[in-house]
Parts: structure tokens; sequence; C-alpha cells
DNA sequence: CTATAATCGGGATGGTCGTCCCGTTTGAGG
DNA sequence: CCTCAAACGGGACGACCATCCCGATTATAG
């Protein structure tokens, strides 16, 4: 590979990483490429498509996530180890807006993206979600899915990163409410 | 007002509220024309944008909510009527997926379109709300956003209307978890 | 330094959609 | 029945965007 291709390729995924953390994923390519100072003939031969550009950016945010989220598996308490992934994974895509349209499904389909153990969310949550239901931390009623509408409902809490405390006290209403009736 | 203009607007208005509903606000202003029978002209003459298709629908299934909410209101006690007011708006906005964009400010600004005083379901839930905290059954420190946001959690649930299960152990988490520490 | 193949830039292409316009049709009053 | 303004249909237009393509450029091996 060229020198110069090599340069471009890494510039073009620097920008797009912050362009759509910043906007979204709506931001269309040719405004990547501009912003990198390159030609949309570019950005398009590194990737030859759209969603090949977003696999390259947000399934690496994920696998960061999961191993964060594996890490919290090993720490004894398996409630504990819920809790604290459910306030990890709101603070990690919070502050990135592509990262929470991609969880929200808007032009950008995770599930079919995420082919690795690495990037599978949605098989470690229901792991931790399994686990500490076992444990009784959590109302055994609940689903994988309610979890994810959830969070989800916590990122929608506002665009941006501004309001730290309100974050904050969105996962602590919605720890509370999943725990089970005894444990306050 | 010529009677074939009056039928065509009724036509109109009505398809376009069935089709919003169960597709969401992205089907394109043409389909809405060519299932109605119409040309597009007629559409367009009748609303001359989109957003003002969207208005004369969406506001007036948002008036019958906050007529809703306003019964609620004057039920005695205020902790009951907040949290069935969560109930009752979601209830209603999950089987209409427009409803549900329209929330969530895809593709059209609510509290733009939202000019009367019944048709202001930000005020009605901050009324509620203020209400049910002073009547201590809702945490002190939560905020109008933050019960946005677990409606739009709630929402988020799923596509659709199927679920009508999951929809109410959603809504029982999420009021758990609103309500102050005492009272389970 | 030169040749050449990889790479680049950005215009061209095709598709989608909202809005506007105009030639044609039709409802309803006289 | 006859007229004509109101209403209709659907094509034209313009905006936006992803993707493809090709003539110009440049890095690098020999």
């Amino acid at each position: 590979m060229r020198a110069d291709a090599r340069r471009n390729r890494e510039r073009v995924l620097e920008v797009a990483c912050d362009v759509f953390a910043a906007e979204g994923l709506s931001v269309p390519v040719a405004e990547i490429a501009r912003r990198a100072g390159v030609g949309t003939g570019t950005v398009s031969r590194h990737f030859p498509t759209k969603e090949d550009l977003l696999r390259a950016i947000i399934l690496d945010r994920i696998e960061r996530i999961v191993d964060q989220a594996r890490a919290l598996e090993s720490l004894g308490d398996p409630g504990t180890a819920f809790y604290r992934f459910l306030a990890v994974m709101v603070e990690e895509t919070a502050a990135n807006r592509g990262l929470t349209e991609a969880f929200a499904g808007a032009g950008f389909d995770m599930e079919a993206a995420s082919s690795g153990a690495s990037d599978d969310v949605m098989g470690v949550l229901r792991d931790l979600l399994a686990a500490a239901q076992r444990a009784g931390a959590v109302r055994p009623d609940v689903e994988v899915a309610d979890v994810k509408a959830l969070i989800m409902g916590c990122l929608a809490r506002e665009r941006g990163d501004g309001d730290t405390a309100a974050r904050l006290r969105m996962i602590t209403v919605v720890s509370a409410g999943l725990r089970p009736d005894p444990a306050r």
C-alpha cells in the first residue's frame, strides 16, 4: 500500500469518527471528504459504501464497550456488574451521537454488522442480565429488550454530553426500577 | 368549498393518518396520494407542505392525550394521576409509529407545531409531575425531560403494538424507579 | 531520472423526495 | 343546459445524497 494512501485512509477515519460523533450518522460522505481535505473518490475507494465507513468506526467503539462488560463480568457480584455496565454503556454512548443513532437502529444495522464475538453487545448484555437475575439482583421478569429500551431512554435524555448529573439521575431511576422489591 | 374538494381532503386525511401510524413519517407524500386515489397536486393544495399534513393529523392525536391528562389531573390523588398518565401516554402512542417518531423529534418539530393550550403535552406533563412531587409520590429531583426520556424508552421497546405485556412491564419498571424510596 | 501503476480529485450518474405549475376536467349556480 | 372558476392529475423542477468513473497526478521501484 502506498504511503499517501495509508495516510489518507487514517485521516478519513479520524475525521469521520469525530464528525459522526458530533453530528450524527446523517452527515453526507462528501462532507467527511471535504473536512478531511480529500475528494469523494478517495473516501469511497477506501470505504466503498457509507456502511463500510460506519462499520470501521462504530464497531471499534462497540468492542471497547464489550471489553468493559467482560471485565465487569468477572467481578464477583453479578448484580454490581450488571448495574455498573448500565452506567458504563450510557456514559460511553452519550457523548457520541453517531453511536447513539447506531443503537437506535437509525441508518445502520448493528446486528448485521456485528459478526465477531467481540462486538456482540446484546449477547454480553444478555449474559450480565441473566447472571444478575439468578443472583436475585434484578426483577426476574425483565427481558434483554426491556433493558436495551431503558438504556435508549437514558440516551434520549438529550442530545450531546452536556448534563452529566441528568444522566446519573436517569441511571439511578432506571436501576431502582429494575431492582426486585426488597432490595433498595 | 366544492363538495369534491371536501371529500378529497377528508380522504387524504384519513389515509395519511393510517399510513403514518402504520409506517412512520418517512412515507412519501406521493405514496399517500396514490393510496388515497388522488394526484400529488391535490394533496399539496390542501396541505402545502408535508409538515402541514402532519400537523393536521398529529396535533389531533396529541389533543386527545392532553384531554385524558387533564381529566386525570382532577382525580384527587396527584400520584395516581401522574402514574396513570404515564401508562396512558405510552399506550396511546405505542400503536402509532408516526406519533412515536413525532415525540422522538424525527422529522417533525412538535414544540414548534404546538401553539394552542390544548396541544401542550410537555406543559401538562410538567403540571402532573410537579403535583405528584409535592404529594411525595415521585422522587423530588426528577425533571420533566427525565420523564419524557423514560417514556421514549418505553416506546423504544419495539416497533409496532404487538407486545402489550412488555409495555406493561416497562411501565412497571419505570414507575417503580420514579417512586421515592419508602413507597414500594 | 524515468516509467508506470497506484492513487487522487471531483464531476457525472441515478435515485428519492418535496413542491410547484399548467393543461384538463368537473361541480354547481344561473 | 351552459358557463366558468374551482379543483384535479401528474409531470417538471430542484435539492440532496451515495456511488461510480476517468483523466490527471504522484509515489516508488529499477
